[in-house]
DNA sequence: GAACCAATGTGAATAAGGGCACAACGTTGG
DNA sequence: CCAACGTTGTGCCCTTATTCACATTGGTTC
């Protein structure tokens, strides 16, 4: 065990294998190794053994990884043995679909607020029983509830004002689905999620690959 | 110009530009040097020039890029001076939300065919007035509407199996919004889009950043 | 309890990616 | 027409990430 400065790559990767051992484990399957896990997950097995080794030993020689064991340990590392609570921004399709989907919750993942400019969504029930607050009380109510982290689901052109105002409201994770890109203080870790993106890439593979 | 191996981080820079650049393009912005786009993109101005020397040479020296033609020259290299038609198979709350969003047809990519599984769904007429068919009829169905990528957005259980049935029809681009990797034989190519991973990278910055 | 087995953990080798710094070269001004 | 300027395109280097290969070691068997 180390204290290098871990790769943004090995902890992309983490999650990947937590979610594949998680499947496992719902299958019954005990122990695994390295080579078994890493065709699953479509890496290198030395990967995964090196991506763990930054955090610890985590296997037993000659045997594999306990599947429960790894899941937990993998848990710490990323810091899911507790639950994020989370604050949609943007009540459109993506915004109202994220929220009803049950993945989050699944993960630890809990909305705890919902924000949106357009008066006849403010005060409207949501199917989780969350109650829509307009933007403008964005810094008080993601305060007093505690969120974590805010999810910006707005159009691209309002996205940049909405990370203002969460970062003035002391939030230090965002997830953007916006299709923009946002600049923030180096304390806040943004992530994006742009499909627009990801379909380009196929279009190019497609476009050259024949 | 070059015929090198085209990094795919390459790639996906190049969406961004584009993205950019467009927007610079409704504000009337005729010229814009590496430095400016870099800055404005969140990358090194030298990285800019080099992805697009992958490609050719974009640039004038001593002024910089003519910000209409370079969106066009990146349409051209990411096969975007085109239209590609889409299939949503899974109509949950993703692919209900995504099928509405209107960024896709923006970017010129078209949903010609929806599919699910649940008889209440089928037959329905979506918003953009699609007809949603049945899986089961999903090569017939793709094969007659010549769609080019397959969007998958069912539950984690289905994936692989949808998978399966868009290769078996000939689809050799997918996009995945189901949590799990899934496997394809090497002519096709997979985005996946996982917002569980990016959260779960963020869960990871806010335990560790403290 | 000793010898064998199998899969881990890791150092070294390889590959890839990103950034600096400068030469090349249009453009502009005198 | 020439010189000065500014930004591109790119060779080189450095950093980072991935893969290989093997020594290490817990478990298992006889």
């Amino acid at each position: 065990m180390k204290f290098a400065k871990i790769p943004m790559a090995t902890i992309n990767r983490l999650s990947v294998y937590m979610r594949t051992l998680q499947e496992l484990l719902e299958e019954d399957v005990e122990v695994i190794s390295s080579e078994r896990l890493a065709k699953q997950c479509g890496v290198n097995p030395a990967q995964i053994r090196k991506d763990l080794a930054y955090f610890g030993e985590f296997g037993v020689r000659g045997v594999g990884y306990h599947v429960a064991d790894l899941v937990n340990q993998i848990k710490e590392i990323l810091g899911l043995s507790r639950t994020w609570n989370l604050a949609m921004v943007g009540l459109g399709n993506i915004g109202s679909s994220l929220i009803r989907h049950g993945n989050f919750v699944k993960h630890g993942y809990i909305f705890t607020a919902a924000f949106d400019v357009d008066p006849q969504k403010v005060g409207k029930k949501l199917p989780n029983g969350l109650v829509v607050n307009h933007v403008d009380e964005l810094e008080e109510v993601i305060r007093e509830r505690d969120v974590h982290i805010g999810v910006i689901a707005t159009p691209a052109g309002a996205a940049q004002s909405v990370a203002n105002q969460l970062i003035l409201a002391g939030i230090n994770g965002i997830l953007n689905f916006a299709p923009v890109q946002i600049q923030v203080p180096d304390c806040c870790h943004v992530e994006n999620v742009d499909f627009t993106i990801k379909l380009d890439c196929i279009a190019y593979h497609l476009s050259t690959g024949v």
